[in-house]
DNA sequence: GCCGTTTTCGGCCCGACTGTTTTCAGTCG
């Protein structure tokens, strides 16, 4: 059982619980233990037989550690047991429609002993939801549409996705005279992988007035992208979008807006954190800002870093706010100074209409120089992938002509590395022959086939291809695609820790469906010294600004240039593949 | 159920919106 698993059984647990209208504060340190472990670099049963180290993880006291232990003992936790002979796991289900939660679902339990989603859309259909107490007949409108929405809505989007969404909505709002700033906030602005929802804060003079306000909120309602309301306040409106995306905008007063956008960026547990400190140092902390206990008067709340400073506290950039250490960090001075999209000084992974690409090797030239790289690699599939029309040991060696040919006609303006991404093929040998692969600047070495193989398999013939004095770096390692495919399994710690003894890269691929490594993952790789390349996978030139979600993510896991091997100049970075 | 620079007991983050209410519970973020 993984560390995922447990967390997810946790959560589940803590679902249950308030179901059972249990203590909210014992149900929320059942949360933050599932957080706690989800965010563990370790697995926590390679930790369980030393209780010690359990309990060094913030959140697991005795209680949970008893939990845990139980759980690899028994394969079960009691108050989980409890809760589902109770109760029924549909119930959690139940949970993620709009609008419904602990208490109704066990309102409608105790009255029918249902408890599922089906059974409820019954029971609303019937108008037999609106005779409950509390209850009513826009309360059952409005779960009949929840339910219908949830059906149709899988959840959550590709952050691609949710940025543009965002820029969208941004240049319609732009049109109203009196808007100063539209800033995302949530989980987009933290560089998430995907995002659930997208919220955006928008501020200036418009927002002040009540009724300008309203005028604001009347423009919103013409975006073109929106289907229908779900709510609607003086200052808040909230809405889904075409694609199914639910958006919440929310109208500031400028003095508000830093305290604001410190709340609404969140992550939740940060903030958590964030007010516990504030609560110590004599003050409280909500969204419209920082404010003294004694006489609640107001010492900041315009930008988010005059809140920091008067908690005493260094700017936490968004990427960071996961609680994780940032505030700590924070408050010793030491936290890291991020890379930032600036820093990267070349591409290299990026394919041409040779194999799957869609443009040539000089428009892929062209496109990196007009971005201001100053280098790029060209690395298209080996024959492995025959239907992207891979490249066997002839055309490589002819494509590498080619590349050099282009380099030499653009000297001065960019430099073009010949490379390849070549297959991994199942028994962990690579597609091309040694001496083809010799010839390559770049060699990526990436698993498109056998997905399927078992974890120890996969583990294996990843170890052999790092081992291929050839292989420079790691192309997408795990082979995830978000919201897609699930990583292939695979022994991550083990992969790591090869990665660093043959001094082979790992890539960030950027492209939004991969971010992989993802955050964690890039973290356990700077922990062992392993260096990252960050890498757009481009298919066309365009695909080239995807790098920004994949610097994102280098953000997320506290990477700074020095991390980076594509930080370094042409020469620099060739040096560090080694 | 967790946790401790006042504490091993008694705290534990905060406000908006909705629908059903005549003062508030439930849900959400």
């Amino acid at each position: 059982m993984d560390n995922k698993a447990i967390a997810t059984l946790l959560y589940e647990t803590a679902d249950l619980l308030e179901i059972d209208a249990q203590d909210s504060f014992r149900i929320r340190s059942y949360r933050n233990a599932a957080e706690a472990i989800n965010n563990l670099p370790q697995q926590v049963r390679d930790l369980i037989h030393d209780p010690k180290k359990v309990l060094a993880i913030p959140g697991i006291g005795k209680g949970m550690l008893a939990n845990l232990q139980e759980l690899f003992e028994k394969g079960q936790i009691t108050a989980r047991a409890e809760m589902l002979a109770k109760y029924k796991p549909s119930m959690l289900e139940l949970l993620k429609i709009q609008g419904l939660g602990p208490k109704t679902i066990a309102l409608i339990w105790s009255s029918h002993q249902i408890a599922d989603i089906d059974g409820v859309e019954k029971l609303a259909k019937e108008g037999k939801i609106r005779l409950l107490p509390r209850m009513g007949e826009k309360h059952e409108t409005k779960l009949l549409k929840a339910i219908e929405d949830y059906r149709r809505i899988s959840g959550r989007f590709l952050i691609d996705v949710a940025d543009e969404m965002a820029d969208k909505l941004a240049k319609h709002l732009k049109k109203i005279a009196g808007i100063e700033k539209i800033t995302p906030a949530g989980s987009l602005r933290r560089g998430r992988e995907t995002v659930g929802d997208l919220d955006l804060l928008v501020t200036g003079k418009a927002c002040v007035k009540e009724k300008s306000r309203q005028n604001v909120m009347e423009h919103i309602l013409l975006f073109p992208e929106l289907t229908d309301v779900i709510a609607r306040g003086d200052n808040k409106i909230s809405f889904h979008t075409r694609n199914g995306m639910q958006v919440d905008v929310r109208l500031l007063a400028p003095e508000s807006f830093g305290a604001a956008l410190q709340y609404f960026t969140g992550s939740k547990s940060h903030n958590i954190a964030l007010r516990q400190r504030a609560l110590k140092m004599g003050f409280t902390l909500n969204e419209y800002g920082l404010a003294r206990l004694e006489d609640e008067k107001r010492v900041a709340s315009k930008t988010e870093e005059d809140i920091y400073a008067k908690l005493k506290l260094d700017y936490i950039p968004p990427e960071l706010r996961e609680s994780l250490g940032e505030i700590e960090a924070a408050e010793k001075h030491t936290l890291p100074e991020l890379i930032t999209e600036e820093d990267i000084q070349g591409d290299v992974h990026m394919h041409t209409v040779e194999t799957d690409g869609k443009n040539t090797i000089e428009e892929m030239a062209e496109a990196a120089r007009a971005r201001g790289y100053k280098y790029i690699a060209i690395t298209d599939h080996s024959k492995n992938l025959a239907f992207a029309n891979g490249l066997d040991d002839k055309r490589a060696v002819e494509h590498i002509a080619r590349i050099r040919a282009v380099d030499k006609k653009l000297a001065g303006k960019i430099r073009v590395f010949a490379g390849i991404e070549v297959d991994i093929l199942a028994d962990g040998s690579l597609d091309l022959a040694d001496s083809v692969l010799e010839q390559m600047d770049v060699v990526i070495a990436s698993v498109h086939s056998h997905f399927n193989q078992e974890s120890s398999e996969m583990t294996d013939r990843l170890l052999k291809a790092l081992e291929n004095k050839n292989t420079a770096i790691l192309g997408h390692p795990t082979g995830r695609l978000l919201l897609r495919r699930d990583a292939y399994a695979l022994n991550i710690e083990a992969v790591l820790d090869a990665a660093a003894k043959f001094k082979v890269a790992m890539e960030l691929n950027s492209y939004p469906d991969r971010l992989d490594l993802n955050d964690r993952h890039l973290r356990m790789a700077k922990e062992r010294g392993v260096k990252i390349v960050i890498n757009t996978d481009s298919h066309h030139t365009s695909h080239m600004e995807k790098i920004k979600y994949g610097v994102l993510q280098a953000r997320r896991a506290w990477l700074t240039k020095s991390d980076v091997l594509n930080t370094l100049p042409g020469a620099g970075f060739l040096k560090g593949l080694g």
